[in-house]
DNA sequence: CTGTATGCAAAAGCTTTGCAAACGT
DNA sequence: ACGTTTGCAAAGCTTTTGCATACAG
């Protein structure tokens, strides 16, 4: 374990500390499964990879329980499938948007991000009082594209 | 039935014979129910609200499969709910995004948006092909705001 | 007429919940 | 020790599918 990890999980104990929550083995390897991967995970797929693994196999309900509290803790993010499913991302608090490969689904994060400009005129204009916004790139990445219509791949399976 | 209504049922019917499609008096009712409401329906909502209307019921596998269909040929979009559920709402085909209020749920399409600029930077500095986005903003409609924070509200029930 | 669409009911999948036993602090 | 967490299994949802019947074009 380097160090940085060890940091990390000691961060991540006192986190969950202060709220009265503890850091088990479970939580632990439900962490490191989401740390380790840029695609993150749908709820289902975390339950099976976490249910298969020979060390510290995790319950269904667990990974339900855990999952939705990390991402109220802000550990982890969730971006939008092409299917519309929610996938999990590994991510620190704060306003960051993502950009996902439609073909391999990993995904990177997006820091610049100005749309004040427009929320403001949006204010104005609808009388709505705007809070805030969602915002997801989509596109191939650098492994995965230029390729022809992944569609034509499926009609082939 | 205005002549507007009856023009724009006429054009659902071509676009629905162009991909071998019939327009049927359940596929109308669903167009309508949604045509109807700024708010729309997730597909659980529109399942209820169209099986218990006393005129042209509609089974709940149908509400399925034309809610999907009319997705896909463009006439139907979604956003996401506060809980990440598609809410889809009517629309005609095109690049648009939502506001979307997080008290009542009614949106506005927001058709103001150049992120072509942000496009290309991401672009150059990731090597993503990217290719489209999705935005949405939130926030409280003018009907709505400006209230006390909602979670208070919830935590009283 | 032909092939599409519908409704039913069953199946499959996803998510939540109650509870006794186990464990972190 | 105490209160939290876990896993199981059941229950509650949402979504999909197969098939016989009905209907639009």
């Amino acid at each position: 374990m380097s160090d940085d990890d060890a940091t990390f999980m000691a961060d991540l104990r006192r986190r969950l500390n202060r709220h009265g929550l503890r850091l088990t083995p479970q939580r632990e390897a439900i962490w490191r499964l989401y740390a380790a991967s840029p695609r993150g995970y749908t709820l289902p797929e975390a339950c099976r990879a976490l249910s298969m693994r020979s060390e510290t196999p995790v319950g269904q309900a667990t990974v339900y329980r855990v999952v939705n509290a990390l991402h109220a803790l802000g550990y982890l993010r969730f971006v939008h499938d092409p299917d519309g499913e929610h996938r999990y991302l590994a991510g620190r608090p704060g306003h960051v948007h993502h950009l996902v490969c439609r073909a391999c689904g990993s995904a990177r994060e997006v820091r610049d991000c100005d749309l004040s400009t427009l929320q403001k005129l949006l204010a104005t204009q609808t009388g709505f009082i705007v809070e805030g916004h969602h915002l997801e790139f989509f596109g191939l990445c650098p492994d995965c594209g230029p390729l022809p219509d992944l569609r034509v791949k499926e009609a082939l399976t």
